[in-house]
DNA sequence: CACTTGTTGTTATTATGATAACAACATTTA
DNA sequence: TAAATGTTGTTATCATAATAACAACAAGTG
């Protein structure tokens, strides 16, 4: 019985997720059929995993230098696994000191290309993703300088842009609409509750999740869409034209209704 | 010139660690690529990491949706890379992410499974590898109830056993044959300084760097061996034979010379 | 037009997965 | 004991999928 057994769907999961930790399928499923049945020879993990016995070898000994398991010096051997703990921490580390190593020389290279710094100024970026928009901005509203103008409805990151509002310098004005406003209202900061126009309600977008625009000091402009389907996107520009387009966008919104 | 142009031995390198947090080598030169040369386009990149042109475009797309790079709105597009340290912890939290999921599964699995407790006991362990025995050496140490019986001579751990044995209770009576001792010897620690015997130094090895003998609670020993050729191995077992083997040649060590 | 960009499809190349074959040895059975 | 049977560990071979490399072309641009 040659047939590779099917194995069972948290099995497969578990399977990916030791993937990303640099091992293949078959490492995956033979250090798992270890863990049920410790002290197993080839043909027992063979069983067990459903690899094939004449794979089940040159894994286990992938397996033993990577330090997931130790071989017996009986015949026939056996095989012994790490324990999880151990197993993952050392999979693990092995990758943070890769990433360590990668973002020291990365860094090295970003910071010594002569890139010129102000070329964003009449792109517009666009940003996929609700981790890297978040990353923008809250970089993008660290650096105000002057003014900041919102347009928010974003239920998800609402706590999170509060608490960095709040962070700003004083010298900053902060003007927010949104639908709905939860920590202290302090001196700079200037907001006005509404709920969204009919005009976006109406949209046929399916299941609409943020709108968004920021601008600040009046130079940068950011903004972004989301919906349940097609997941969030943003756009990004110092360009004069696309500020100055949401610039009259907020005012719009700010006297309507 | 479409011949993928020899990177730096550095970049190679690189590629390789990026590699390990699930870059594919064409996604690892092209983001490196982009640092040197942000809101470069396409044609650039390509001219730039030496990836075939056609290659490029799929290969943006890959690291857009991984949120390693933003996309302009122009024509020609142009490309923009997320800060180096911003994208390393991007990606890293993802495969710490999926070593905390697979490690809980593992460990349900690793203790549901009804695996006898005993079985250890006539086998002799093969164990690869210098952290992988460091650990299992600790964790016998740890146990260690009544006695402790080491013979000595690897520099690098010396200092994390010493540690290690003064944290164990006082009822323990630790007996050491080692070739220099650096910490306090307390009642209940017996030190012996010694120079290993010309019968080893003598060996054919070319480069020795560990020669150790544990021997817990007179049932359990583990023995370590070193070179810098073949690495490091060591045996465990708690086999009756292996156990009164080597503390024979405990006894041979203490009264010799 | 000449040139570049962006896209598509096809062909290597590699890593991994899957199967088969075999020698060495141990076990059983006549 | 000799033959038959089964197991282990090793090796070679094949299949498949992921990635890399290339060629060709349509669309856009100056």
């Amino acid at each position: 019985m040659y047939l590779m057994a099917e194995p069972a769907a948290q099995t497969v999961a578990l399977a990916e997720s030791l993937k990303s930790l640099g091992l293949t399928k078959y490492e995956a499923l033979v250090y798992i059929a270890l863990l049920q049945a410790s002290e197993a020879t080839a043909t027992e993990i063979h069983e067990l995993s459903g690899v094939p016995r004449a794979s089940v070898y040159p894994v286990l000994e992938r397996l033993s230098q990577k330090q997931l398991v130790s071989v017996s010096n009986t015949s026939p051997r056996r095989f012994n696994p790490e324990r999880p703990d151990d197993a993952i921490e050392s999979l693990l580390s092995s990758v943070e000191h890769d990433a360590a190593r990668a973002k020291t020389t990365l860094n090295r290279i970003y910071s010594q290309s002569g890139r010129r710094a102000r070329g964003d100024q009449e792109l517009i970026w666009s940003i996929h993703g609700g981790d890297h928009i978040r990353l923008r901005l809250l970089e993008m509203l660290q650096a105000a300088d002057e003014s900041v103008r919102i347009i928010f409805y974003w239920d998800h990151l609402k706590g999170e842009l509060i608490e960095r509002l709040l962070s700003l310098k004083k010298e900053v004005k902060i003007d927010i609409i949104t639908d709905g406003w939860s920590g202290p209202v302090q001196g700079q900061i200037n907001v006005l509750v509404k709920a969204p126009p009919m005009e976006i309600q109406r949209e046929p977008v399916t299941n609409w999740q943020a709108g968004c625009v920021f601008i600040v000091d009046k130079k940068k402009a950011m903004v972004v869409m989301g919906s349940k389907d097609e997941g969030f996107t943003a756009l990004y520009s110092e360009s004069v034209g696309f500020v100055r387009f949401f610039t009259m966008y907020w005012n719009f919104f700010l006297n309507w209704g």
